[in-house]
DNA sequence: TAGCGCCTATGACAGCGGTCATAGTAGCCG
DNA sequence: CGGCTACTATGACCGCTGTCATAGGCGCTA
């Protein structure tokens, strides 16, 4: 359950193992280091940066103490970048996900499916958990540039799949942008509110309220079966 | 410097001083205690909750450390709950602040307000902080269920306000609730994202993209002087 | 002056958390 | 077999933090 393609086992930079857009799905036990990341991201998402200690995350991965020592030697500031860029990756890689279970691409659509995403975990495993990503904001925005750095490029990873989508859904260039950002912010504060609530009422009215303005972005029209006109083509 | 009206020193309960909404303002050193509250909630909007120790808020507040345990004997947890409160309860009386500032009021005037008391921090001081209310729900929800309602209380009491203050506006009573929270559940957003990016995009983004939504929610029309038909009346 | 509240002042303590140091195991190569 | 590398395993250290305990000052009433 531990060997084979452990080859990645690099100590040295956060080097990913080549394929970085591969399905990092649900729960990677591609090995014992990636189960860390994850499980770093698992803790950071419940209690925050602080409260997730090193031994807690060795103990939830299954892994072994020492290895933490050996995988990360940039200690914990390292393994929590790892995992705020794991958080980041995942999220942009889900969008993808979103758009092909959608019978119909539009922007409203693929809003209210990042919404479910929170709405379905919370219905069912309770409010737990928030987004790591804004933990680590909050925890080390100001005392770990790094990791500052780490979330920046984690909303980078979102946002532009997120951006991209909606221009492929018919939104002009100038307008994807804002409108992901925007997106993503009521998404991330509608979290916050839910967990504080202990109730999915705020995911799902910011989903209500904006899905008219996200859809009504929708400018160029699309072809039957749902292509878009190529830039600079007729 | 400490002295007079420490009257309301009274370590029982979380009792106020009669006057609640008074003009909680910048920094209000009504006395040690108040100035703890404040100094507490300045320290988590930096570096979270459990960043922020005892000893630095008595630091911080420039009161001696064994006030703390005098005026809260319920320890941290009493503390940070009073921080958040007051937190709550500033962002509640800005509204009617915001709305008294705006030539005509509009909801999107008013969340331009809104959002540009962090733009202007953000570009005076830098972005070293953030929402108290943020730091305490990522750190605090899931472990501390006195915290979590009084962030859930402190969202309550900002919503309301913003609410009401649609409603003066021309919002029908079914929106109001709905697009405050949108409008709270953005501007939390665009706060982490503007942190994390040290860049006030996010949140001039969020306001210029929901001013469309937000005006467009005004169905009544206002006279001249700017007064709304009572409800039920002519 | 004594007594008694409010508040202040410190020292101690127990626990925890990240990190270092050291040593052990497993597999592979020669 | 020796030796090397990758990984595992622990124990210890040091600093920090929330809290407790104890005691000191201060202002009031009687």
């Amino acid at each position: 359950m531990a060997a084979e393609e452990t080859s990645d086992g690099s100590p040295s930079e956060t080097s990913e193992p080549s394929e970085t857009s591969e399905t990092s799905d649900e729960a990677p036990d591609r090995g014992p280091r990636e189960r860390m990341v994850f499980s770093a991201a698992q803790l950071i998402r419940r209690g925050g940066v602080a409260a997730t200690g090193m031994r807690d995350v060795a103990v939830h991965a299954q892994a072994p103490r020492g290895s933490l020592q050996h995988y990360f030697p940039g200690g914990k500031e390292q393994l929590v970048n790892e995992a705020v860029g794991w958080a980041g990756r995942y999220a942009g890689n889900r969008v993808a996900r979103f758009l092909a279970a959608l019978p119909e691409p539009t922007p409203a659509g693929l809003f209210a499916e990042m919404v479910r995403q929170w709405t379905d975990e919370y219905e069912s495993t309770g409010f737990a958990a928030g987004c790591p990503v804004a933990a680590a904001t909050v925890d080390c925005a100001e005392s770990t540039a790094s990791t500052r750095q780490a979330v920046a490029a984690a909303f980078t990873a979102w946002t532009g799949p997120v951006a991209r989508a909606l221009a492929g859904m018919g939104v002009p260039h100038e307008r994807t942008e804002p409108l992901a950002t925007l997106m993503i912010s009521s998404l991330e504060g509608a979290i916050l509110i839910a967990r504080a609530e202990e109730d999915v009422r705020a995911l799902t009215t910011v989903a209500r309220e904006l899905a008219p303005l996200l859809d009504a972005a929708v400018t160029v029209s699309r072809g039957p079966a749902g292509e878009l006109p190529a830039k600079g083509a007729d």
